[in-house]
DNA sequence: AAATATTAATTAACGTGTTAAATATATATC
DNA sequence: GATATATATTTAACACGTTAATTAATATTT
């Protein structure tokens, strides 16, 4: 009968906020040098793939799904419509929704991005084996599920 | 015999990416509302954090286990400073590196914080399950050291 | 020992995260 | 139908992430 390690305050480096962290970089870190050569930020990216499933989408449901947050969402929709990325109008029906959607342009670097998505993403399945990947995925969205009301056990 | 479930590219709610960072915020949701009582954030209690588990450190190395980057700790720290948490001298061997320490306020912060923050971490692990949670561990750990060198698979 | 290269920390510039407040439009209440 | 309330988006202010450039000190080379 070895310890029973009760360790229920994880040293520093071992926590899992900092667990959670590092796996993301090490994620990214395969996603983030490829989006660079074309000029594109990590969450503009979202933003673009977000759009790409769709004709055309107001900023909330945007903001929702590529989950960022509104105000950061207004800067870089900002950004993209000045590089003539994507395109806003104003919905006819309710004066307040900015209704999106990809030019002809943001189209086209989809397009051009996307094989090299493709690719890092398999490189990744490939580093971590089919089996592993899926319990990984399993695995997260439990914590998201879970967690989801933070005042139930505080 | 179901289809095989090709699924090379996840659609984009369910990216990898996507999931860790949804994962990681539903923990720190868990964490922020408490820092914020003291007017922390995530980031400089991690510094605090990583302070309180040796006497003094360099900047440097304070960078690498807390996970930020130099410019960011730069500024964080002359944050902490003005505050009196942290307290910070010159290496008399090496007067490129700053040595840092948490003042007696710091301390004192700290162990004000702790409890708050292993009731966090406890309700976390209530909420996950401690099988999983070390499931959820292990496959962390892992992810991190297969996807290290970022060129390979490229 | 002087010139060169390396390293630690900072500064600069730009983009995003976060909370609060402001603005404009829609909806509900009276 | 005027007033209050709610919702969508933007603005503001501060903090951190990221890459490149800078500064100061140390280490290396010749």
């Amino acid at each position: 009968m070895a310890k029973p390690v009760r360790q229920a305050f994880p040293d520093f480096e071992h926590s899992l906020p900092m667990m959670l962290l590092r796996a993301r970089e090490a994620v990214m870190g395969r996603f983030r040098p490829m989006l660079r050569k074309f000029s594109l930020t990590e969450q503009q990216w979202r933003i673009i793939r977000a759009l790409s499933e769709v004709e055309e989408q107001d900023a909330s449901d945007l903001a929702e799904v590529s989950y960022i947050l509104a105000p950061s969402l207004t800067r870089i929709l900002q950004n993209l419509e000045s590089r003539r990325i994507i395109r806003r109008r104003t919905d006819a029906d309710d004066q307040r929704r900015a209704l999106i959607s990809l030019t002809k342009k943001g189209r086209d670097l989809f397009e051009e991005v996307r094989p090299y998505s493709r690719e890092s993403y398999e490189g990744i399945a490939t580093a971590l084996g089919a089996t592993r990947l899926s319990e990984l995925y399993e695995i997260l969205g439990e914590v998201e599920q879970e967690l989801e009301n933070p005042e139930s056990t505080t």
